[in-house]
RNA sequence: GCGUCCUUAGCUCAGUGGUAGAGCGUUGCAUUCACAUUGCAAAGGCCGCAGGUUCGAUACCUGCAGGACGCACCA
């Protein structure tokens, strides 16, 4: 008891503890006793990005997941939290580009090669600062099972479920409309893009003064690339033009125009007639397919005009738009002018504003059909046609993946509906370069006939496919047996690794020991942010790939923000360091405060406030453990005593309260499983038990004593068992000096049974 | 446009078909005996508004208002 001091000081206690229970094996679960016989408990940990540092969001995340475990764990469950760190390619290299610009020098003054081991230094340093930081916080997860998205076997996994895909047929290389970053110079997904809304205006002309419709546009720049004018299929005013073609010129560019009737049209907007430019609009894309319009590409990957020798090439689009205007203006060709309001698509990243273009990318089709030879998902026969799309939506549908809260299915579903085809291809380096050779000497045979002098797509045979280091990329063209092979110099969208996380970090392609054991995963728990871009990338990906679901349940955190619930942001300056928090207040402290009353989907407003409040808790659990354990010194507690009805109400109830904290650890309410037990622990136990077995104490009655004690020690015991997983540092270092038969660390301790 | 969520004490949020709870904060009192990182007590709420269902609504339904967010569109 020589160190149980006066005030609890977290520090003095939360690293030796952490010491104490990685030499103590049992993060592993192999090492748990009657390990054999325990059922699989399996929580695969979301990757955090190798960018930075952890911030709170971070701390909710481990927080969640540690109290699940944990709790798993003590109730005899074969647990199993594995971690990992993810690559984040654009995130990361962006990071990295940042510094390099400081330095003025460019990844391209660098080169590819010395590029990337600059980044995977960055990456190296930062993995490591995350790691220290995941312990601090508590983290019961099995180190020796550390994965990373981008190391050998997640990369031999990445590659095999590539080629998978592509000899299914759904992955294919298209030249389609993508989201094209000017700014970070690479593709984006839909779902990287962030709009913001700005004023505009709305320009209406006609294209030449016989043209008989006027249109509307906010970008006058790029009707240069029309090839058609789409109105609403029942709009009187335009019936008789539907059908007919016109040539034209405008600027001084040919066009030929075609005017079709599409429902997508809206006749009440402008004019009710659409500029159909496919080239660099979704929808005009869409619409062109569907009429087989032509299509002009009028903006290149700077964002600047190519039109042949017209004297718009070169010019910046805002410029153009500004000469077109002008131009409209003197030709008597602009009707109306008008100010309108325009959400306007960004990147996320790197903040430039999306010019949609069309390019030559590797896709994932989502609406394809194929089958799966062994299905174990809920309405999908195993052989049954199937597609990506009808897995990720079945899987949610049937109830076999279960999303917490549940109204985020709803989205879920609504999110499906719209999703196209995802563009997986990024030119980047970092990452997962794309396993596909072209043969140079077979360039003619490009099945695309697109940007000739790549050549035919050549994707190797073996199985399993090739590990990063390239030496084994395929050495001959099968077609025309040419050496000269050259890779596609791309890389992979980092949600495609991240996909299959809760498998490649099990060992798949083969079909080892843990694959069998712990997959299916039974939780996956994450922010809500991510539910598209990750959790349902997770279900496709493990649909496709296994036959099976990814996990059993899907638990959504909101976000952390401040106390007046402003997300923290580093220009704000209000983040608060998870590591501070745990040296200041102690992690059990800040574990606390970020769960109760934190319930799922919802955000949630952090006061430091609110973590004193728990440090004071974890000051009461001190004192009133003190106050126990000397109370109860030389007493024998090794049989039961006869205890007075006072003592039999006290365990009745701590047996009701046990009860209740398991029901809502089983129904994911932790935020009120944490309220329950604190309230318990302080204001039943400490401010009423404890108070009444002073009295006991000091009293005659060597009887009552001996129940008292009997009394004070199991609460004191089962309480801590209960506040384990919550708050683990100091439960564990009081479970030190309880007295106890067969003692072993708290961590394995069973859970009280109720 | 489609969709989701929120509106309860000063603040942050729980919650239930039978006229409300927690934490923090506020106020008053208490102090050598586990703990002032404490204890005891108090103040504080027509549970957003209007209808409906019901014996009874904060809770269920409809509408409205305000707020947050997702998706699509924005030609």
């Amino acid at each position: 008891m020589s160190d149980f001091s006066k005030p609890y000081n977290a520090k003095d206690h939360e690293e030796r503890m952490y010491a104490k229970w990685l030499e103590s094996g049992y993060f592993t679960p192999e090492n748990l006793p009657n390990a054999d016989k325990r059922e699989p408990y399996t929580i695969i940990m979301p990757p955090p990005n190798v960018t930075g540092v952890l911030h709170m969001g971070h701390a909710l995340m481990l927080t969640l997941q540690d109290i699940m475990i944990r709790y798993q764990r003590m109730r005899g469950k074969r647990a199993l939290w594995l971690p990992g760190t993810d690559h984040a390619a654009i995130a990361t290299q962006a990071r990295v580009e940042k510094d390099l610009v400081k330095e003025g020098t460019s990844r391209h003054d660098l080169g590819r090669e010395e590029f990337l081991r600059r980044v995977e230094a960055f990456a190296k340093k930062s993995h490591d600062t995350i790691i220290s930081q995941v312990k601090t916080m508590g983290a019961s997860c099995d180190w020796t099972r550390e994965a990373y998205t981008l190391d050998e076997d997640r990369s031999l996994a990445v590659r095999t479920m590539f080629k998978k895909m592509y000899d299914d047929g759904l992955i294919y290389r298209g030249n389609r409309i993508v989201n094209w970053d000017p700014k970070g110079q690479t593709t984006i997904s839909d779902d990287e893009i962030v709009y913001e809304e700005r004023a505009a205006k709305l320009y209406t002309f006609r294209y030449s003064k016989d043209f008989p419709i006027p249109i509307a546009t906010t970008r006058p720049e790029t009707k240069i690339g029309d090839t058609g004018v789409a109105v609403h299929p029942d709009d009187v005013r335009y019936q008789e033009f539907i059908g007919k073609e016109y040539d034209l010129e405008f600027y001084g560019v040919p066009l030929h125009i075609k005017v079709v009737a599409d429902k997508e049209v809206d006749p009440a907007f402008g004019t009710g007639a659409v500029g159909v430019t496919p080239a660099h609009s979704h929808t005009d894309w869409e619409i062109a397919e569907r009429h087989g319009l032509g299509v002009t590409q009028v903006i290149d990957e700077q964002a600047r005009m190519m039109v042949g020798d017209n004297p718009l090439t070169g010019q910046k689009v805002a410029d153009a738009r500004a000469t077109i205007v002008e131009w409209l203006g003197s030709e008597n060709l602009l009707e109306k002018e008008e100010d309108i309001k325009q959400n306007i698509a960004t990147a996320e990243r790197t903040g430039g504003v999306i010019e949609p273009m069309p390019k030559l990318q590797w896709f994932v089709a989502v609406n394809k059909e194929f089958s799966l030879p062994h299905s174990s998902i809920e309405g999908i026969a195993s052989g049954a046609k199937t597609t990506l799309k009808e897995i990720m939506r079945r899987t949610v549908e049937s109830g076999q993946i279960k999303i917490i809260p549940e109204h985020f299915e709803k989205t879920y579903f609504h999110w499906i509906e719209n999703l196209r085809d995802w563009c997986i291809s990024r030119q980047i380096w970092y990452g997962h370069r794309i396993p596909v050779w072209y043969c140079l000497p077979c360039a003619e045979l490009d099945t695309l006939g697109y940007k000739p002098g790549t050549g035919e797509t050549v994707v190797p045979r073996s199985e399993k496919l090739i590990p990063i280091s390239g030496t084994e990329t395929p050495t001959t063209c099968p077609k025309c047996h040419s050496t000269s092979l050259s890779q596609d110099p791309d890389t992979l969208d980092t949600w495609f690794s991240s996909g299959m996380w809760t498998f490649s970090t099990l060992g798949w392609p083969e079909n080892t020991q843990d694959l069998k054991l712990y997959h299916p995963t039974n939780v996956l728990e994450t922010g809500y942010e991510i539910l598209f871009f990750w959790v349902a990338r997770m279900i496709l990906m493990t649909g496709y790939g296994l036959g099976e679901i990814p996990f059993r349940t899907v638990y959504l955190h909101g976000t952390v923000r401040d106390a007046k619930g402003r997300k923290m942001s580093k220009s704000l300056g209000n983040g608060i360091d998870p590591v501070d928090i745990a040296k200041t207040f102690g992690a059990d402290a800040g574990r606390m405060a970020l769960i109760v009353g934190n319930t799922p989907g919802t955000d949630m407003a952090l006061s430091e406030d609110k973590i004193k409040g728990y440090k004071h808790f974890a000051n009461k659990i001190w004192n009133a453990s003190r106050f126990v354990l000397t109370s109860i010194e030389n007493a024998d507690l090794s049989h039961e005593p006869k205890l007075t009805p006072s003592d039999t109400a006290a365990l009745a109830e701590l047996r009701r309260v046990a009860k209740e904290v398991t029901d809502d650890m089983e129904q994911f309410r932790f935020y009120l499983a944490a309220e329950k037990i604190y309230h318990y622990f302080w204001h039943t136990f400490a401010d009423t038990i404890l108070e009444e077995a002073k009295l006991t104490l000091r009293g005659e009655s060597v009887e009552e004593q001996l129940s008292a004690k009997w009394t004070l020690h199991t609460i004191l015991t089962t309480s801590l068992k209960l506040l384990h997983p919550f708050m683990p540092f100091i439960t564990e270092t009081v479970w030190e000096q309880v007295p106890q038969k067969n003692k072993t660390i708290l961590v394995v301790e069973p859970w009280p049974h109720s």
